[in-house]
DNA sequence: CTATTGTTTGACCAAATGGTCAGAAGCACG
DNA sequence: CGTGCTTCTGACCATTTGGTCAAACAATAG
């Protein structure tokens, strides 16, 4: 039986195992030193196996990072997808933040991950920010925009709310180093984060 | 005479223009690649030189780097240096956030060269943040807290709204390939970031 | 037990990359 | 001109790094 992990689905239960030990260490190299700063020995340490043995599970260091970011594509979204336009619509954006804060401050190297890709130029997902990103931002700026019409929000570029949002929740993961820094010790960000981004949102967006 | 421009100050012409040339060069590079995934023959061919010719003019890749980023903290602080203690509260504060968004809209590749560093752990101006910002934040960090404590600006913790200005501002540049992607063509990000920035802040801001 | 399939490794390789060096070419000035 | 300094280059080097491969080592089904 031929089980060549690199081209499919994981079968036995070792590759599960290991597939996902790799994927969680290159994870961690990945997002903190960018996909050329890391090393195929670094993630190969991390995940606790050699790098031949890593390259069994799969075909080349692209594809590790391709992997990263495609399954992480799916999560990321997530909470945008949960936007309602049923809902209440000022509990709808403020739950929105808190989803997306909430997600950085639980998937930090996901962010970064996601931030190095986009700083250099979105070379590997770029046609997915064109395709998958797109259309859904826009249905979902859409939603956001009748709700303004509607006089029910303080009417503004909904897309441009969007990316607020963004990056308002992401810098507390993307810049993590700095915000401590500032601040200095005896501060819990995302907490503090959360408080200021309520009341901002919440001010903004009545009528 | 000795002069050598590896460790000295540029003496002759040819050397003010080549290390300008390199340092123009690296940073278009760096920004756009991160450190590792920059490579000297990059940077000299893009600044018309020999790679040796290059290293004759700075010691190592790691220098020049660190030029660039010693170069670039004196200009990004600027605009919070303005800031006026004697101005009008919300005058200041919009001025600030206008300042901030417009250097990111003519210095991308300073801002993402910024991102880079701050993504990849601090690793090479960490000091500066915990020394050199964290004076300035705090200081008109504390600007701010009077301006609130007076009743003249909705009370609200004074270093988050800094930062919140810097994510929302830098995101436009360090984000931009994701921005243009999800807007499609015929978009002025900035111009549309400005509005939206001006009045967000403007509502928050007005006790 | 054994044959088959799945897993792991040591040794190895080619390309890329940061950096060196001896000397050639350019340039200014007495 | 020729002397001394600056600028530049081709050739070279050591290391790092992504990736290969044949063979050894499990594991497991029959």
């Amino acid at each position: 039986m031929e089980g060549d992990p690199a081209t499919a689905a994981p079968r036995t239960r070792i590759q599960q195992r290991n597939m996902r030990r790799v994927l969680d260490a290159a994870l961690e190299v990945f997002s903190a030193q960018g996909f050329r700063g890391a090393t195929l020995d670094q993630i190969a340490e991390l995940a606790g196996l050699s790098k031949p043995n890593l390259l069994y599970y799969f075909p080349s260091k692209e594809a590790i990072h391709h992997q990263l970011l495609a399954d992480l594509m799916d999560t990321w979204l997530d909470p945008l997808r949960e936007l309602d336009p049923a809902g209440d619509p000022m509990d709808e954006i403020l739950g929105y933040m808190r989803r997306k804060l909430e997600m950085s401050r639980a998937m930090p190297r996901e962010s970064r991950l996601f931030a190095n890709e986009i700083l250099q130029g979105a070379p590997r997902i770029g046609p997915a920010l064109e395709g998958e990103l797109k259309r859904l931002v826009d249905e979902k700026a859409g939603v956001i925009a009748g709700w303004m019409e509607a006089g029910r929000l303080a009417p503004m570029d909904p897309h441009h709310l969007i990316f607020s949002i963004w990056a308002l929740t992401q810098h507390y993961a993307d810049f993590d180093v700095q915000v401590r820094a500032v601040l200095g010790p005896g501060h819990d960000p995302f907490a503090e984060a959360g408080g200021l981004l309520d009341t901002l949102y919440r001010k903004a967006l009545t009528t």
